[in-house]
DNA sequence: TCAAATTTATGGTATAATAGAACTAATAGA
DNA sequence: TCTATTAGTTCTATTATACCATAAATTTGA
């Protein structure tokens, strides 16, 4: 249900957006931007030449054709604008500049534990925002904005961070309010698993075009990439997977759930049933032939391919993206949970749904903390 | 991401569809649409007064105001157009038509048994049909399309009816072109959950902005409303929450999966399990304080609120909507089910999601049929 | 009862954006 | 060098909206 008017207006901004959807994936000519589009050859060419003027984009080598005229490619100017990111995680902060292919200009990573006063936390943060954009001879007008990740449940729609058992201090701490003030600019705060999903989308490592990105690490969160536009729900809390009961009646959960999937799969859970020193090692021994550890993965993709099979069929995505974890060798994993798959979800039955590790490279990753930021861009809802 | 450009005459449809969407869900003044929608009055002016002079909208009664002017409401004509429905279902099948406001203006059901043949029942339906049309003297060109509804594994895409265990003999039923070439009209085949749900959504009994409308007759199916717009997933079988497994080594199912919420829930289950003669039964039962019958509610809820949970847990709704069989004096059960739900999901942590049975009309769930053929009339994707 | 205030609806004009056609530019191959 | 082909530009007609002024209808209160 559409609520927004369509004017004379809204045309452009849009159009100009469609543009920008097809040059931040790789140069393209005019011409394809035409065909591909549908919008017509002079108004592909009125809108690049204004983003040509304002130095948004560039015309770079043209491409071969098979006859005719070659085509002259159009590109994204990376650093027009740049990005802040700043990423919470439970034994770090990670802070960065990235520009607008998503490549890092600078950053720095802290060890810290001083999770009592989060403000300080930011101020530090903001701080060193600060000096890297001087450093990099940035003016702040140029910088679009600060992106914040967080593993915790937080509400992107406010800005504000929950208290959570991984961030026990953090008790709705209105980080957009607090860094917006500071800083005079947007601030945008995600959940990393939203954010991973939407750098992935972008990465074209995967032709899928409704995936349900997994992210494994101390929990288990994921995030649905649907035509390209994240899957929100009704206040941006949607994919909770790792909450997701696959014993109605297991191991009890701090959630005050029962048999959450969690309580299967993750690491800790893995050591306190098998006694297992990492998992990198199991999959070692795995592939050594050790029949100890093929029980383990075999358990892993039992339970795992049960949580995922009930997404596959709520969802029904083209494919399954997993991160983090089990992307350490992970053939002989991934074929077992995706024969494990195919078998628990009948929507495999109606058209393949393959699962796939993540390929992200780690600098790839950590910038995916100014995707929202960066997709506010190229949206330009002038 | 969207793939197709903006024009100036795409301008005029979408603002037109956006006018629809205020007049179909009640009379509405120029005003208001105006002030809501965000469109300026001289264009509402001219896009509702050429829908008035093509017939499709009128001007009614005026609305009471505070002060100045009264406002002419606006309404939809309902018979401006028809739309012809045909409800399969396992032991019957249902002929309707129905006008733009969703009331039955022709039905029949007949029981039938007579699945050797598809293409027969569709000729029998057809001819129904146009036997309707002539009684009510409607001409061919009135009426916009057959929507035709089904429970078994469809794709909404192509209009073509996949095999299931419920409709052995669907194998593979292009229905769509079939009809389409038959009747000269346009087809369009869909989900019985997600033709309900797009009925329950349009019915304003319920304030959701994203819901999650399970029906639960012999299978249990699921269909997702996400701001006004149905959730459909790479190829459309998103929903199917009866095949969610709550138990991962659970009871096998005939889908593949084990421990699925039908397996667990349907009627047949509890009848097998519980040895009950009917649900209604056990519900009269329950409020007259029988021990065994709570315990079988308890029971069901117990398991139901696990898959709920989980696809709450993956949605964020802000409601659940349950259409069926629960449906027969709820009050008890689905208090359970909201006090479990709310232990069981993460999200209800962070805003209430409320469990509500579906209080739609019988004649209402049936007109439902033509509500994909209905919503594409009042979209004008002209 | 009548004027002021208020709200609804309409009409005219300026503006913005696109489509489409005609045109120029560049390129490969015969 | 000529021709076919594709890329990109420019100009004009068209279309739809916004904005402003105005008209119409209604209530309030003097």
């Amino acid at each position: 249900m559409k609520t927004y008017p369509h004017n004379v207006k809204t045309i452009k901004s849009e159009n100009r957006a469609l543009i920008f959807n097809y040059l931040r994936r790789k140069p393209t000519s005019r011409a394809e931007i035409s065909k591909g589009s549908g919008m017509s050859k002079s108004a592909v060419t009125m809108i690049t030449n204004e983003l040509i003027h304002d130095g948004q984009i560039v015309e770079t080598n043209s491409a071969p054709s098979a006859r005719g005229r070659k085509s002259i490619l159009l590109d994204i100017v990376a650093d027009y604008r740049v990005a802040a990111g700043i990423s919470l995680h439970r034994k770090h902060i990670y802070v960065c500049i990235v520009d607008l292919k998503s490549r890092i200009l600078a950053y720095a990573s802290h060890k810290t534990s001083d999770w009592n006063n989060p403000y300080r936390l930011m101020d530090d943060a903001y701080r060193e925002i600060c000096g890297f954009l001087e450093e990099l001879n940035i003016p702040k007008e140029r910088c679009l904005g600060i992106g914040v990740s967080a593993p915790g449940p937080l509400d992107y729609v406010s800005g504000v961070m929950m208290s959570s058992p991984e961030f026990e201090l953090f008790h709705n701490v209105d980080v957009r309010s607090y860094l917006q003030n500071k800083s005079g600019m947007p601030v945008m705060l995600d959940n990393n698993a939203v954010l991973l999903a939407m750098q992935q989308s972008l990465s074209n490592q995967y032709p899928y075009k409704n995936f349900i990105f997994v992210v494994v690490s101390n929990g288990i969160g994921s995030a649905v990439i649907n035509n390209g536009t994240v899957y929100r729900g009704f206040r941006g809390f949607a994919g909770e997977l790792g909450h997701t009961s696959i014993h109605a009646n297991g191991i009890p959960c701090s959630c005050g759930n029962a048999g959450c999937l969690e309580k299967y799969i993750s690491i800790q859970a893995l050591q306190e049933k098998f006694g297992i020193p990492s998992y990198e090692k199991v999959v070692d021994d795995a592939y050594m032939g050790d029949h100890e550890a093929n029980r383990i993965l075999e358990y892993i993709a039992d339970e795992f391919s049960c949580a995922l099979g009930n997404a596959i069929n709520l969802f029904d995505p083209d494919g399954v993206i997993i991160y983090g974890q089990f992307s350490y060798r992970p053939e002989k994993l991934f074929a077992l949970l995706q024969e494990k798959v195919n078998r628990r979800s009948v929507i495999t039955r109606t058209h393949p749904v393959e699962i796939s590790y993540s390929r992200m490279q780690p600098d790839e990753a950590s910038a995916s903390v100014c995707s929202a930021i960066i997709n506010r861009y190229f949206e330009q809802k002038l």
